[in-house]
DNA sequence: TTTATTTGCTAACGCCTGTTAGCATCTTAT
DNA sequence: ATAAGATGCTAACAGGCGTTAGCAAATAAA
């Protein structure tokens, strides 16, 4: 089993290098930090890692490849109205959020340590992702669905709102992360749909 | 004007810092960054300064007091709802956070790297302040003016929300302050809020 | 004009950084 | 049994870090 134990260990490496990027900080954690929590010597990391930015890489790009095939997978259901779209959404967000909130930590606070040109390539997907959500607001203020506000303001605020989660997220709590993604689209969505609350009155 | 000079001097370090600490984060900028951008050596940044953590420390504290003031101010106004109260306050966190968004983001992003006791402190502040937001919403919920959902999530909503402005907020956009406030707590509230979303139908 | 303060310099300190080279050992596959 | 690969070690490198000591020049206050 010598290919399944390398990627054992390198996969222990950057399960504690999450922990450590998100709890101190990517620049403030130190190769020797991480070789100290694992109990060998930091020179020994680099048997199974090639660098300290490559562990940052591995947890930013995927996390990011997360968060789109969750939201890819919805684009093939059927749909009824925008606002269920968008509810899909972002349960899908919360629940990959939950699934990892400390590698989701590190995805949002610490990419911008990334060189070029994965630091490109990361900003170039987030504003793809954006603009998944703009798409959907567009088409429900065309439908009149939504209320006409301004789509990037409102998705900047959905997506902080779901970014905030890792912070106070704690598996086991009474709330499920599909529960925490339907209260929260539930008090977004409702705060920019037109009529009434408790109707589902479409127009 | 020596007195005077050696503020400006000592607040033209502490306003490159922040810019500096925005951009690449407190740990990964040097004191030899800071010195270069101001054009002197980083050994003569010590005197006007004593030491790279003081300058975090002013600058998270300083927004902190600013925050609060911001808030403080407004509970000596009669106020006939809460939700006028909650619209008020986010109000008054958008305004500061407008007059200085570079400030803002350090003191959201770079607060963990304060050592002890400035760290137990500041998230002391930080409990205090949502408790303020927590006290409106309780409030508001025993009024039957809002909904029944639990108040630390939907502080911490709101909250998440506002803290997003500084990465887009440009002084001299469409949208004052203001009106971001005004637009943000519309969407927040209403979504939270009893009832329909034209009305002021009070219960 | 003397005195004090502000502002800056050079040189250096001890320590920490990510990373490489070269070698040893232990495990698995042939 | 032998070869190949995985995993780890020690020693060391070149450079960066925050900070201090000691001194010089400019500026302001007496």
């Amino acid at each position: 089993m010598s290919k399944q134990e390398k990627i054992s260990r390198k996969r222990q490496l950057e399960l504690t290098a999450t922990q450590l990027f998100k709890e101190k900080g990517y620049t403030a954690s130190s190769m020797r930090d991480l070789a100290n929590e694992v109990g060998i010597e930091a020179a020994s990391l680099y048997s199974h890692i090639k660098s300290k930015e490559e562990i940052l890489r591995n947890i930013c790009f995927r996390m990011a490849d997360e968060f789109f095939m969750a939201i890819n997978a919805i684009d093939n259901e059927p749909m009824n109205s925008m606002a269920e779209k968008l509810e899909k959404y972002i349960v899908a967000h919360t629940e990959v959020i939950a699934h990892d909130t400390a590698a989701t930590l590190v995805f949002i606070n610490e990419w911008k340590h990334l060189s070029e040109p994965h630091y490109s390539n990361f900003v170039d997907q987030r504003h793809q992702y954006e603009k998944r959500f703009i798409e959907i607001l567009k088409a429900g203020i065309k439908r009149k669905e939504f209320l006409p506000i301004d789509e990037k303001f409102v998705v900047l605020t959905i997506l902080s709102s779901l970014n905030w989660i890792p912070h106070w997220y704690k598996p086991g709590g009474k709330m499920s992360p599909e529960e925490i993604g339907r209260q929260l689209s539930r008090m977004l969505i409702d705060g920019i749909k037109t009529g009434h609350r408790a109707g589902t009155r479409q127009h």
